[in-house]
DNA sequence: ACGCTACTGGCACTCGCTGCCATTTGGCAA
DNA sequence: TTGCCAAATGGCAGCGAGTGCCAGTAGCGT
């Protein structure tokens, strides 16, 4: 890794922990991106050579993200089918984001909640998300899956998922416990893959 | 109907007339706020007082759709079952939207699939959707349904006609036939509620 | 030590959007 | 009809995000 790659992770990781900073004491709207820049010591024009917008701060490994999903489908076991493969997808992505108590990610997820452009740019990468794991969960199981049928399995089982979380983070009490977060999560993805019939009988 | 009430609705609708016309002629970016408002012969700071953004004025009918899904809800046959209320709903705003001739209709379905900043508002406008519809489905069936199981259900729904049509949307050949895309739909809907397995025992 | 390339930061600019305010206009009652 | 009030309008000044341009700088390979 050259030098310069060195200096350009360090200012990368300046301006995020800058932003974090800034956010968490005047909050996402009265922090300007001229701030963010001052604070990391770079000029405002060079913000947006690191990141193209202003909220793009805040989702840095989203490409990890899928391309660690996209690794989890590949890496399919011979006789496993696709609701397994997903089920294990998902583990691995929130397995990967152990860093929940790192400051970002809990100052992202309140940020998602509250704050609109934020949370158009969390969808859009669910949606982009989506996409993706569809065209090779459908890649992968070519004679099982359609690309239409393959997207919307995708998109029941990240919908659900979603959907709960949505729910479940309006309430602190119930969002602070791991254990009533991952019985949620688990619940959802029942719903998605195998119906809401199937999955809770009667209630 | 007073005659202000009046005025306004004709203004508004000048409004979205000369937007669409204007989105069709030189495009969504290349078009600027100021430049609908002069076409729709108003001041730049009356745009904002009946569009709370540029993008809003694509989706004028968006509470009216909610509304109507809510209705669906509320008026229940006495033993239907909420997969199947919900599949009411859908067909109840699917069809109110047999607008899908009209020019803005047409226009938004092109600029959510190609500018960012469209497909943004449209996912929030989703998602605000599918909160509503969670807790109403939850009010109604109290004992069957927790609000997280509800809006696991909704998510899984609403995630897999999305994801579905998204694909589908790529094609225009697929798009532009009502039976593909009727199939479509109701193969997503299946899948998200009585699981994939089911829907598809093979392929 | 050399030139090439990537990176930087400032300036001017566009555009979406808001606060403010003076003016106009429709609604309503005396 | 007259007169008052509230709603609506539009213009202006201003903020902040994001971009094109360009001159200066710093790392990299020869």
């Amino acid at each position: 890794m050259s030098l310069r790659d060195r200096k350009r992770a360090r200012t990368r990781q300046a301006l995020i922990d800058a932003a974090v900073d800034l956010f968490e004491r005047h909050g996402y709207d009265r922090t300007g991106v001229a701030d963010i820049a001052a604070a990391a010591e770079v000029g405002t024009r060079t913000f947006f050579r690191y990141f193209p917008s202003k909220e793009a701060l805040l989702f840095p490994e989203a490409d990890d993200r899928i391309r660690a999903a996209v690794e989890a489908i590949a890496t399919r076991g011979p006789d496993e089918r696709p609701a397994e493969v997903l089920l294990r997808a998902l583990r691995t992505v929130t397995a990967d984001s152990e860093d929940m108590g790192s400051r970002l990610a809990a100052l992202r997820l309140r940020l998602i909640r509250d704050v609109p452009v934020v949370r158009g740019r969390a969808l859009q990468l669910q949606l982009d998300a989506q996409r993706e794991i569809a065209r090779h969960l459908a890649a992968t199981y070519p004679e099982q899956l359609d690309p239409v049928t393959a997207a919307a399995l995708v998109g029941a089982f990240i919908g659900a998922v979603a959907g709960a979380l949505q729910v479940l983070l309006d309430d602190p009490d119930q969002a602070a416990d791991p254990a009533t977060v991952q019985a949620a999560l688990r619940r959802a993805t029942e719903i998605a893959l195998t119906g809401w019939t199937a999955a809770a009988p009667t209630g």
